[in-house]
DNA sequence: CGCTAATCTAGAACAAGTTTCAGACTCGAT
DNA sequence: ATCGAGTCTGAAACTTGTTCTAGATTAGCG
């Protein structure tokens, strides 16, 4: 019930002390399988939220047994984590063919948040199991959990579109933001907080950049 | 597996459809047992975090029926939940008796917060079950971690210390600090953060009262 | 082609949260 | 003191995440 986290073979295709790079050897039916797990998850997270990705499910919907969805997925929480590290490329993508409209780096990042939000919107059952598990994610998905929020903090340095890098001050003011934007979606997803609330809390938070 | 929150008998003594304030008539006993169960959740806790709190062991150290623990605490979440009350409240008569000594209301804020994060690096594994709860909860919780958010906000506000009510901006300002404080929290719980990154981020927010 | 290690499958088994149920117990009102 | 409703107990059952195992398949290599 522990995942340590000691060992590799994490990763299919790992045997012992492998190389990290992101994806490491995989074959075109293995990387076919991921897909298709993937896609299950996402499908299943749409119809329900985090409560409806069950791994038998999963597993018999990709196609796959279950031993193996776990030997690509060692949780559920990573299975959902590396669900929203989907996600948001696929967002990130978006965002580079239509970059936000603002001048002011403050304006930019809200802007490009509530697009964020508006896109969850549109599903928010996925939203509620990505970042659900996202959030409650401990130690041993810290590394996955880590990707996702560098390309989160990618994302937002982007949309800041500074000459320079940021410095500290706004470093900081990114992690706030970032922590604002999943504690306020949490809010929302639960129920207790409104889309008008959400959408200030965004707001509020990147004046932070001023 | 639902908790649909419909009905009410979620509290041991509701019959039908009661007064909702908080502490419906307890006899003796029940509200003893209510305070076992809570200890027992809290020494749990604070030996193994979240997943050391396991229902069975609960109901047996607080000496208590499996069944009898469902009828006061309808999940493992509620009780997690209703753990935090009990510490929020703790916190809250401290602060009462030794307020934060600085002027400005930012400080004020920021030094309260740094006071309990200062409480909760003493058991992190507390801390650890309360927050993981308290955000991996869902609608069915809504009116309990409400009643913590208030209580979190009514301590936040009573920090500032201010000769009138908090006006729109100063209270979107404290969700947004909430926020902050509720997801460094996790970033430091699951070792993404370190202290000084924790503490940062509480004086980042705080700014924004100024 | 034939071999070997790694991978995949099906299915049982286990762990912890949650539900259920029959019977014993307690409380408040008569 | 007694009755009835509501509570509590103990134990089994159910659900879903996770682990394990034995055998079938596949990939890469000589």
């Amino acid at each position: 019930m522990e995942h340590t986290a000691t060992g590799p073979a994490s990763s299919p295709g790992a045997k012992s002390a492998e190389a990290r790079p992101s994806p490491l050897p995989l074959t075109e039916r293995q990387e076919a399988r991921r897909r298709r797990i993937l896609a299950a998850s996402t499908t299943l997270a749409c119809g329900g939220g985090f409560d409806a990705v069950q791994m038998r499910e999963v597993a018999e919907s990709s196609g796959v047994a279950l031993g193996t969805l776990y030997r690509y997925f060692p949780s559920k929480i990573h299975l959902l984590v590396a669900t929203m590290e989907d996600q948001l490329a696929l967002l990130h993508e978006a965002l580079r063919q239509r970059p936000p409209a603002a001048t002011a780096p403050s304006e930019r990042v809200a802007e490009t948040l509530l697009r964020a939000f508006r896109g969850l919107q549109r599903e928010p059952q996925l939203a509620d199991a990505m970042v659900r598990a996202l959030i409650f994610a401990d130690r041993s998905v810290s590394a996955e959990v880590d990707t996702v929020s560098r390309l989160t903090t990618t994302i937002i340095v982007d949309a800041m579109d500074l000459p320079d890098g940021p410095d500290a001050r706004q470093l900081s003011a990114v992690r706030v933001i970032e922590h604002t934007w999943h504690a306020t979606l949490v809010a929302w997803l639960s129920g207790r907080a409104t889309v008008a609330q959400v959408r200030q809390d965004i707001r509020t938070a990147s004046r932070l950049l001023d």
